[in-house]
DNA sequence: AACGTGCCCTGAACGC
DNA sequence: TGCGTTCAGGGCACGT
């Protein structure tokens, strides 16, 4: 499941195979992801790659008439190959590059998507997200303002994209541990010294996925390049009714916004 | 506006 | 062995 590292891994892996290439097209075997451009705006394709940027978890492959704005879902993930590689299951979507090389998605559970925004215009998916997670916008100022208005439950907060961009569910539960905040806690009785340790856990723990994401996957030209998965230490994620590795006390399981969500209840207050 | 729920999808892990 | 069911999750759409 790829989270906002992921992304930025996958983007800074792909990006020196793509920028200045001139895409030639694109092939589609299905369509059928979340979502996905019209015919007209494919066939206006043929133009060279200016850079690949980042916002949230969409990566932007820019061209001179605009963006083509891609999501990797769940399960999505990104490979530069040679262009005569057979496709395999689940490969959806080839960006078909004129150096005999080709940009694949593949994406099992296909909730990735492909969209457009011409340039000059911001997509609407695009428009009304909150700060990038690693930027002086994501600041103690904004984010207890954000937490004070909502009785919400912190969890959910920190996982609106209109708070933060990029914080899934895992990183969601690790922040949370480490701040020492309960999840279920409403946002709005969030203590400003809670918030202020917060802060820096967010930024800390994404700053360091991407930094080893970044040293582990090197090669997105591999066929066996695993972009979206790079090992890290989950203190409480995964591991409900295991002993908290702090404290020792079994951690607790329950689901907030039909999400899965660990915490201690020793730890967490 | 804020909040809760449903939905999309596949494959792994389970129960009978 | 082979079904059926449940779960995982991002993020929008919708109803209240």
């Amino acid at each position: 499941m790829p989270e906002l590292p992921e992304v930025e891994v996958s983007r800074q892996g792909i990006s020196p195979y793509l920028q200045n290439q001139q895409l030639v097209k694109v092939v589609a075997r299905q369509r059928q992801l979340r979502w996905w451009v019209p015919d007209e705006v494919l066939a206006q394709l043929n133009q060279p790659i200016l850079s690949v940027t980042r916002r949230a978890k969409y990566l932007l492959i820019q061209l001179p008439q605009g963006d083509i704005i891609m999501h990797l879902g769940m399960s999505g993930h990104l490979k530069v190959l040679p262009v005569d590689t057979p496709a395999t299951k689940h490969d959806h979507i080839d960006f078909v590059l004129n150096n005999a090389m080709l940009l694949r998605l593949n994406d099992t559970r296909r909730f990735g998507a492909v969209l457009w925004q011409q340039k000059g215009e911001l997509h609407p998916l695009l428009a009304s997200l909150g700060p990038e997670p690693l930027s002086d916008n994501f600041n103690l100022a904004h984010l207890t303002a954000a937490f004070a208005k909502r009785a919400s439950a912190a969890k959910l907060v920190l996982m609106d994209n209109h708070v933060v961009v990029g914080v899934g569910n895992i990183y969601a539960n690790e922040a949370l541990f480490k701040a020492g905040i309960l999840p279920s806690k409403p946002a709005k009785a969030v203590t400003a010294a809670q918030l202020a340790k917060l802060l820096p856990v967010i930024k800390d723990t994404l700053a360091a996925a991407i930094k080893q994401g970044g040293t582990t996957l090197k090669d997105f030209s591999q066929a066996d390049g695993k972009p979206g998965y790079f090992a890290q230490q989950l203190l409480v994620y995964g591991r409900g009714g295991q002993p908290c590795l702090s404290c020792n006390e079994t951690l607790t399981e329950i689901r907030l916004g039909q999400r899965s969500t660990v915490y201690c209840s020793h730890c967490q207050q």
